[in-house]
RNA sequence: GGCCCCAUGGCGGAAUUGGUAGACGCACACGACUUAAAAUCGUGAGUCUUCGGACGUCCCGGUUCGAGUCCGGGUGGGGCCACCA
């Protein structure tokens, strides 16, 4: 018997693979198309588990399609820009291109050991210049288009720092690094603009069918469609009017106070002179930007002694107040207040002593008052003159088309999606082409001039931008005038990058256009994209506008960049912790003599704790690495697809690779054991078969079509099932004649072209030892001959009263009255009918009988 | 607080979409091989049982000949967003 040596094999075929350049896509257009794309990594160093998993899951499914007689592209990058490499930087003193460049090359070694059927011809990272000199030209554009702009912004600002942080950054108030108290600074920032496509993003969510029902609906509620009235009241003795928003028109007769945001434009106007102003703005700024802090905030109020006039209550006025909870970007950045509906309201009415007036009751109870909350629920419209007794809806109809009669208000459609801060004052990000002329004002970078690179000697010693402290970087002369000007100094968001790298993969070497565009109209859009479930927003999002961007902006003729999304889950571990409390990596774990766990070098006792997410801090990872390295690439992809859905998380656990590299070695004896007994049958099928090469010939055919069903469905975990079912068969086919032979040469030959989507490596070493001569990769999924899949004799469940009693073999789609012979002839179902009277007889043919007896 | 999802053996999970619950695997037990261990192979197992059966998919109720699956109510767990008017 040989031994498999899964290291020298698996290594063998990378290379056939890469010498015959298998995965090298071309534009076909003779044969469907599928593109399937796993969202790219970061070069951080080394791929982790989460990484296996996406790329395995993306290369079952290429590898399928592939067979499936698709054109198949699958290419890889990296998405190359981002803060890790400026940290790296400051500490150990190297360039971030440097340290990016060098993690790419061990990533990529790594990637490659997996043997996924990537064309790395296509490989790209986004730091090149040849990358996002691109991605410059086409801000440019879609600044000429209006699509991108600068406006005065409030941002997290880092006084140690000396640099924005993104929300994400800001850990309970602080700076996450310096530990500093965030300042919200306004700075003049780069804005794109999201929102003009709110409606056409929302929109097209419903043609998304191939996207998970959850992403889809964290992304209409990110954009926050919302129906509602602008209405403006007219101020007493004030030359101005406030404009108001509210998505509860009907509640109207329910206002007992008007509110701005505190930095409202007419706030200054309106209170500036008053004593405690300044104090009160101070006390709202003084409030994190936390979430907990913004929880607990306490609501806060400035009167500012303005009345504004009831739309419709001759003789009533409200009083304008200041308050911290009131956002000056949605909206209008002003509300009227309705205690009696509205929490907030009722909160801030009752600090402040407000009337509470009642206006919706619920069905049956006029005479209800919102005494001790809110009530936001459904009902009718009460103490509201023309309004009374409407529902809700009535009522903001009625509301909505008397303010519009009258021209003070109007029914509007506002969203919850705020345009896009691109702006980042770092140095490790592609550079914003603009320059800034004292003469000139904002002056865009001419296309000529691109890209505008990145300065290689930079420092990083001082804290801040090291593109604003470059000695000459910045200087330079407008295109305009041609007198002295500055650079911008800022870079772009990186998820910037990501936006558009997928169209990037056509034609991904040419420095003189971002894409093919044939080449990209005939890929995109992504046929499947696979990733975390943690860029359902951002990413998904921002790459849509993108596409729909560049639509508009002649790019490409494509409207969504993703038809086919699937999201992953987690990968957990257990976690481990010794005596004093300090996390354990799992590799230090051994099991003791007496079953307990210990440490591999101290044998101090260890505790196992909750399985979780895999986290560098809590030490409960395993390296990708170390796995293949033993297991080898198969045995590792075989244990991440075989138990856990893919949606789902993943437990991973050291047994389970274990038994996955068992199975990869089982298979192989199955088929070492087996060629010699098939060696010399002929080719042709025999005339014909016996019961025995009958049933395995069904269930060859059978998982054939499953696991192809299984594959399209994501159902990974299945299809493996099916896979070791088979095999399990195989394993126990007793071999007598000529027929059987035949039978198990045509199981195992469907078995390995089965097997190569999740064990490309052992599928293609099985194959070749059957004696072919073309490669695996190459050969079409197999042909499923339906006529074998239906058995001549079913078996089917006899049930009394709705519980099984015994089972019978009938004829399939046998007659009704054969079913009830055979059903009453079986003994236990006698013994169940009990000579009791037969009250119901339901026969579903091929599914089912049952008796209903009284 | 809002929106959404989930709940099946000791564990991960299957279940033809309303038709034999527990496929496939992990862990476990016993047996074979071995001086022994590992590896490998075989056998067993939802729970209780007076060995006739009875019960069983988080709990309560409903629809149905039949419910893990559909409907109503609850409990528990998870995710996303969150002062969005």
């Amino acid at each position: 018997m040989t031994r498999y040596n899964i290291q020298e094999t698996e290594a063998k075929w990378r290379k056939v693979w890469d010498d015959k350049g298998s995965f090298v896509a071309q534009d076909d257009t003779s044969k469907p198309k599928y593109y399937v794309l796993e969202m790219f990594p970061y070069p951080s160093g080394r791929i982790h588990v989460g990484h296996v998993r996406n790329y395995s899951l993306g290369d079952v499914v290429a590898r399928y399609k592939k067979a499936k007689g698709f054109n198949v592209m699958h290419p890889m990058g990296w998405d190359a820009f981002g803060l890790p490499a400026e940290n790296a930087a400051i500490e150990n003193n190297r360039h971030p291109g440097e340290w990016t460049y060098e993690n790419i090359g061990a990533m990529r070694k790594q990637l490659k050991a997996m043997g996924l059927s990537l064309d790395w011809s296509k490989e790209l990272a986004t730091c090149h210049p040849g990358y996002y000199k691109h991605e410059q030209k086409m801000f440019l554009d879609f600044y000429k288009k209006g699509l991108a702009y600068r406006k005065d912004s409030i941002v997290n600002w880092d006084p140690v720092e000396n640099t924005v942080l993104a929300n994400e950054q800001v850990v309970d108030g602080k700076g996450w690094r310096s530990g500093a108290p965030v300042e919200r600074r306004k700075l003049n920032q780069w804005f794109l603009k999201i929102t003009d496509y709110a409606e056409e993003l929302i929109d097209e969510l419903k043609k998304l069918e191939r996207w998970p029902e959850k992403v889809r609906i964290m992304q209409e509620n990110w954009i926050g469609k919302s129906q509602g009235l602008k209405l403006k009241f007219d101020i007493e003795d004030f030359e101005d009017r406030i404009e108001v928003y509210t998505t509860r028109p009907d509640t109207i007769f329910g206002a007992s106070f008007v509110a701005l945001a505190t930095d409202h434009p007419l706030a200054e106007k309106l209170a500036g002179e008053k004593d405690g102003f300044k104090d009160f703005k101070k006390q709202c700024e003084a409030i994190g930007t936390s979430e907990a802090a913004i929880e607990q905030a306490e609501k806060l109020g400035f009167d500012t002694g303005y009345r504004v006039k009831h739309p419709f209550l001759e003789n009533d006025t409200l009083p304008v107040y200041l308050a911290n909870f009131i956002l000056m970007d949605y909206g209008t950045g002003a509300i009227f207040g309705v205690p009696a509906h509205d929490q907030r309201d009722f909160d801030f009415a009752t600090k402040y002593n407000l009337p509470i007036k009642t206006v919706v009751a619920p069905e049956g109870d006029t005479d209800f008052k919102a005494e001790k909350a809110a009530y936001s629920g459904e009902g009718a419209l009460i103490n509201s003159q023309f309004l009374d007794g409407k529902t809700i809806d009535e009522a903001k109809v009625e509301i909505i088309s008397r303010l519009e009669k009258i021209g003070t208000g109007q029914g509007t459609t506002q969203y919850r999606l705020r345009d896009w801060g691109v702006s980042r004052q770092r140095y490790w990000g592609c550079p914003v082409p603009f320059i800034h002329c004292d003469a000139c004002g904002i002056v865009p970078v001419p296309d000529d001039q691109l890209p505008v690179t990145l300065p290689d000697d930079v420092s990083f010693d001082k804290p801040g931008n090291p593109l604003t402290h470059h000695p000459t970087w910045k200087n330079t002369t407008c295109p305009e005038c041609g007198k002295n000007a500055q650079r911008e100094t800022d870079t772009f968001d990186t998820f910037f990058e990501s936006s558009w790298y997928f169209a990037r993969y056509c034609d991904p070497r040419n420095e003189e256009i971002p894409f093919n565009k044939e080449s990209a109209e005939y890929w995109l859009g992504v046929d499947q994209y696979i990733g975390g479930v943690e860029h359902a927003v951002l990413h998904l999002l921002y790459a849509r506008f993108f596409t729909k961007a560049m639509r508009d902006c002649g790019y490409l003729n494509v409207d969504e960049p993703f038809t086919g999304l699937y999201t992953q889950g987690m990968v957990t571990h257990v976690t481990y912790q010794d005596d004093q409390g300090k996390w354990l990596f799992p590799k230090q774990i051994l099991e003791g003599h007496n079953g307990g766990l210990i440490h591999r070098d101290t044998k101090e006792p260890v505790t196992a704790g909750a399985t979780i997410k895999m986290s560098k801090s809590k030490k409960n990872v395993v390296d990708p690495e170390d796995i293949l390295s033993s297991y080898g690439a198969d045995a590792t992809r075989l244990f991440i697809l075989s138990d856990s859905p893919p949606d789902r998380d993943l437990e991973w656990t050291e047994s389970g690779v274990d038994g996955a590299w068992k199975y990869v070695n089982r298979l192989y004896r199955i088929y070492d054991e087996n060629l010699s007994l098939i060696e010399s049958i002929p080719k042709d099928a025999p005339d014909a078969f016996s019961d025995n090469a009958k049933d395995l010939r069904r269930k060859t055919h059978e998982t054939a079509l499953q696991i192809s069903k299984d594959i399209e469905d994501f159902h990974m975990n299945k299809a493996v099932a099916r896979l070791r079912e088979l095999s399990n068969m195989v394993e126990g086919f007793k071999i007598n004649e000529n027929s059987e032979k035949w039978a198990m040469r045509e199981a195992l030959e469907y078995m390995a072209i089965c097997m190569n989507p999740i064990m490309p490596h052992l599928a293609e070493e099985l194959w070749q030892m059957m004696g072919h001569e073309t490669l695996l990769v190459d050969t079409s999924w197999p042909v499923v001959d339906k006529n074998l899949l239906q058995t001549t004799v079913v078996t089917l469940a006899v049930q009394v009263n709705g519980k099984v009693k015994s089972t019978i073999m009938l004829p399939r789609d046998a007659a009704e009255k054969e079913a009830r012979e055979t059903a009453l002839a079986n003994e236990d179902v006698q013994k169940a009918l009990d000579n009791k009277e037969i009250r119901k007889f339901i026969y579903v043919p091929n599914r089912i009988v049952n008796m209903v007896v009284g």
